[in-house]
DNA sequence: GCCGAAGGTGAGCGGGCGCTTAGCGTGGCC
DNA sequence: GGCCACGCTAAGCGCCCGCTCACCTTCGGC
């Protein structure tokens, strides 16, 4: 199944941090059982099932399942906000800013859109404190995008008529890329990431 | 509760074939408990419940907690595709069309975000014929919104590298209008689909 | 060679799930 | 007034859930 060799591929490297092993093997079950079925859909004795393990297993290095989503939950967006992050702080005009940040948080939602659906659409399965803390860090996304495009208007590269409704707009358009993405489909990542970044740059009305 | 009244309010009009009357009570209380829960993450007795009937109530109109996911994501796919024919079919330059037909979707997605929420996220929850059903819906939606961009790049109005890939960045900015949209933000309805229709026609290059 | 810590297992608990069934009240028809 | 069809409820079945616990290995340190 592409799901497994994808998460047991390249994107393993994102959870490269988090050890043991075995805890390890158990979150990148987690992901792709959240994945394909929705968090309240999996059963903590399937991932563990995918991990090789015991369904008692999971509770050695975790004391529940909704501490699996987080953990994976709290990686994700940090890896995300990176990304707007390096795009936004390189060298460059406004529009190559913004199409870096656009086409980099695109192809991470296409190619990783495993984690990027976990991340991105089962927030609202996370507890009040778990969920608070992730919408910080949304806002720090929100904040990264917002400032390339404040930077843009204000050395009249970009013309905007509403920077939030524009930037959220931005943003909105790049997650949903998490929803209807698939590699069967006729686009690789790179294609979908640089098709976006033209049609933002179109958005925000750069010359 | 917001949700409580919109649906029992402005939103139910929607369902009014829905007969007779305790089926379609039991049809809004799903809708409800769905877009706030999600679908496995809500219960028969909780749809029972909000309907003010016993759990066992639920079984006299429908055959399962799948069929009424089934019958909502029917209505409400239906709903889409006529609000997005309307716009098509009117009169017009194509980008009055776009315009049209972007803001009255959003509009939707929007005002009627607790239906719209049920319809385009839990797709997947669905068996394979449902869900095969529900499929080619969408693509009758897609269809639509594919016909006016294509008439606007035959009469010159547009200019598009990819019709296809357009499309689908059209459609998916509306439908995840329905995932952030929320009556205690800075906007109505009204504004975010005036805003879109104006981003969209900047993305397909209206004169 | 013994020991304790770390990491794992098999069995199973309390509970809530989707759904069923036996029976009850009630309104329309003759 | 007798009767039945319909809409509904109370009770509960069988199942599987998240999670626990008693016990079993393995292995480095001495």
């Amino acid at each position: 199944m592409s799901t497994a060799e994808e998460t047991a591929g390249g994107e393993t490297s994102a959870w490269g941090e988090v050890t043991p092993d075995a805890a390890r093997r158990l979150l990148i079950a987690a992901v792709e059982a959240f994945a394909e079925r929705g968090y309240h859909a999996t059963t903590t004795r399937d991932i563990a099932g995918r991990a090789g393990m015991s369904p008692a297993a999971l509770y050695i290095h975790y004391k529940t399942k909704e501490e699996l989503l987080h953990r994976i939950s709290r990686i994700g967006h940090e890896k995300a906000l990176e990304i707007l992050r390096t795009a936004s702080r390189r060298e460059g005009t406004a529009a190559e800013r913004l199409a870096d940040a656009v086409s980099s948080f695109v192809r991470w939602h296409a190619g990783g859109r495993t984690t990027a659906r976990v991340v991105q659409y089962e927030l609202d399965s996370l507890g009040p404190d778990a969920r608070a803390e992730i919408l910080a860090l949304r806002r720090q996304c929100d904040a990264e995008v917002r400032g390339i495009i404040e930077d843009g208007v204000a050395a009249g590269e970009f013309d905007v008529l509403d920077v939030k409704g524009t930037t959220l707009a931005v943003l909105s358009l790049c997650i949903d890329v998490a929803r209807w993405f698939s590699v069967d489909g006729p686009w690789t990542p790179d294609e979908v990431g640089a098709l976006y970044a033209d049609l933002v740059l179109r958005m925000v009305g750069a010359k």
